[in-house]
RNA sequence: GGUGGAAUGGCCGAGAGGCGAGGCAAGGGACUGCAAAUCCCUCUACACGGGUUCAAAUCCCGUUUCCACCUCCA
């Protein structure tokens, strides 16, 4: 079996997954800044990883998975005086609206979910530790900078040369030692949440939180920081800014997923709002939007069209409707089981698109052993399937996505209902009176019950809601 | 101005010097009372112009178009 590969944004290469500590992961990913409803592109970033995630716990890595919630920033401040509510009721409402998302698209929840405004402690004593090692200055109006002229490797990440940055339109450079500095610490305006330290009172700046928390859940180094390709400039480079600064050795390897486009451009808030989660959760199951935005590989952009998640639907619908009919056919539940091919793929840098072939040879060669009898072969590629899907998060035995149907009785009674009707369909088939077996059949189905006739006899099951018929 | 990314068949979407991923759609066939489901077959592409090579979608040079980041961004 291969051995885990990983791209690594910092040298633009992929390179074998070495932890820094035998058999543990340690892993940050940028969580959201809970300033509006989470739309796709944002919980883009939450699937990919949570592969990631999954993957490694199935290589047999304890994880340790942090992703933070950043529940101040200007943004929220913003966004509370415009909803006429306070800061932390608006931060809290989206936050709830992304834990929804999260868990409607069976993300794990990470081990430790730090808030921002919780880590205040830490944050003062890294700037402390900052201001002590000459990193870091408070000119004496509440602000704190970073002095990133002194930095030996300030922009490796982005490879950009800090002379030939565009400077900031509205840089108060007041105070500042360069006009590129960056506030670690913001002086508390009159209105704003305001938090005591030694330079006077004030709030976080944006990325000062995940620098503290980092270190705070995983310690001065750990193996892989997470985010959006679009962190990458400035929120990473700072926090690497900050960090390096501290003495810290920080993140070992950095990995960035890309965005959700639409009409080629990248999904901005302005016009996301019918991409937001829980619109599209009304016209698809959170498991195939999932298969969806899983599907792509994550350091490719995915072109959101209607037309090619309603096709990522269907597609899932027939590995499932296989595993279902394994089920009916063995008796049991299949074991999840990894196969080579697959990881193989997932090995060489989360190949999931690679992956996928795998599993639709598996759905093949199980579709065929059905027809042809050998439930070994079924039993054998319901297995690897399971799996496959299990790492992906869309195992559809997942307790996450089975307590989405109804109670055991309602079920029950429906499906002796429905087999008397099929009983009623067979007599009339079996004396030729194809009128009557058909206007059964039409009947189920006019009620969204799909009849199919199979060499072990009728089954039935219920058609899925179809992406694009709500709008 | 600086730094990156992208262009693949009707569509989506991998690959990164040589046996043409995979899916969807379309057409044909098998099965079926008819369907449905399933299986088999067919259609075969790498933006453009040069170059390197026995061999280029893949490497090199140039060009075009598009996208992103440059202190709000997943």
């Amino acid at each position: 079996m291969s051995s885990l590969n990983l791209y690594d944004t910092a040298t633009r290469t992929t390179s074998a997954f070495v932890p820094l500590k035998a058999g543990e992961v340690g892993i940050y990913l940028c969580g959201a800044t809970v300033q509006a409803p989470p739309h796709i592109g944002h919980v883009r970033s939450g699937v990919n990883f949570d592969i990631l995630r999954r993957w490694l716990i199935k290589s047999g890595y304890n994880v340790t998975f942090i992703r933070n919630v950043t529940d101040i920033d200007d943004k929220i401040l913003h966004k509370a005086v415009h909803e006429e509510s306070p800061w932390w009721a608006v931060a809290m409402k989206y936050e709830r609206a992304f834990t929804d998302a999260y868990a409607a698209l069976n993300v794990l929840p990470p081990t430790y979910e730090p808030r921002a405004t919780g880590h205040v402690t830490q944050m003062i004593e890294l700037m402390q530790l900052l201001i002590e090692r000459g990193a870091a200055y408070a000119p004496g109006n509440g602000d704190v900078y970073l002095e990133v002229r002194k930095l030996q490797s300030y922009l490796t990440l982005s490879r950009q040369k800090l002379d030939d940055l565009m400077p900031a339109a509205d840089a108060d450079e007041t105070y500042k030692r360069d006009v590129r500095d960056f506030a670690l610490w913001k002086a508390a305006k009159p209105g704003d949440p305001s938090w005591p330290t030694p330079w006077g009172a004030g709030r976080p700046g944006w990325h000062l939180e995940c620098s503290a928390m980092a270190k705070a859940y995983l310690g001065e180094s750990f193996d892989i920081h997470g985010g959006g390709l679009d962190l990458i400039f400035p929120h990473h480079e700072n926090e690497i800014a900050q960090s390096e600064a501290a003495g810290y050795g920080f993140a070992a390897r950095w990995m960035h997923n890309a965005w959700v486009t639409a009409s080629g451009e990248k999904m901005s808030k302005s016009l996301g709002n019918s991409l937001q989660v829980h619109e599209l959760l009304k016209s698809v199951r959170g498991i195939e939007l999932r298969w969806y935005l899983g599907s792509a590989h994550y350091r490719s952009m995915l072109e959101f069209s209607h037309e090619a998640l309603a096709e990522a639907s269907v597609n899932f619908r027939r590995i499932e409707a296989f595993l279902n009919r394994s089920v009916e056919l063995l008796g049991k539940v299949p074991t999840p089981v990894v196969g080579k091919a697959f990881s193989d793929a997932m090995n060489d840098d989360l190949a999931v698109p690679t992956a996928l072939a795998s599993i639709s040879e598996a759905l093949r060669i199980g579709n065929s052993a059905i027809t042809s009898g050998d439930m070994t072969a079924v039993a054998h590629s319901a297995d690897e399937i399971r799996g496959a899907l299990e790492v992906l998060g869309c195992d559809p035995f997942d307790s996450a996505f089975v307590s989405q149907g109804s109670s055991d009785e309602m079920t029950q009674a429906l499906d002796g209902t429905i087999k008397l009707a099929l009983a009623q369909r067979e007599a009339a088939r079996i004396r030729k009176d194809f009128e009557s077996s058909d206007a059964i059949r039409d009947g189920l189905k006019a009620l969204g019950i799909v009849i199919e006739d199979t060499a072990q006899g009728p089954r039935w099951s219920i058609s899925q809601k179809t992406e694009g018929s709500g709008s």
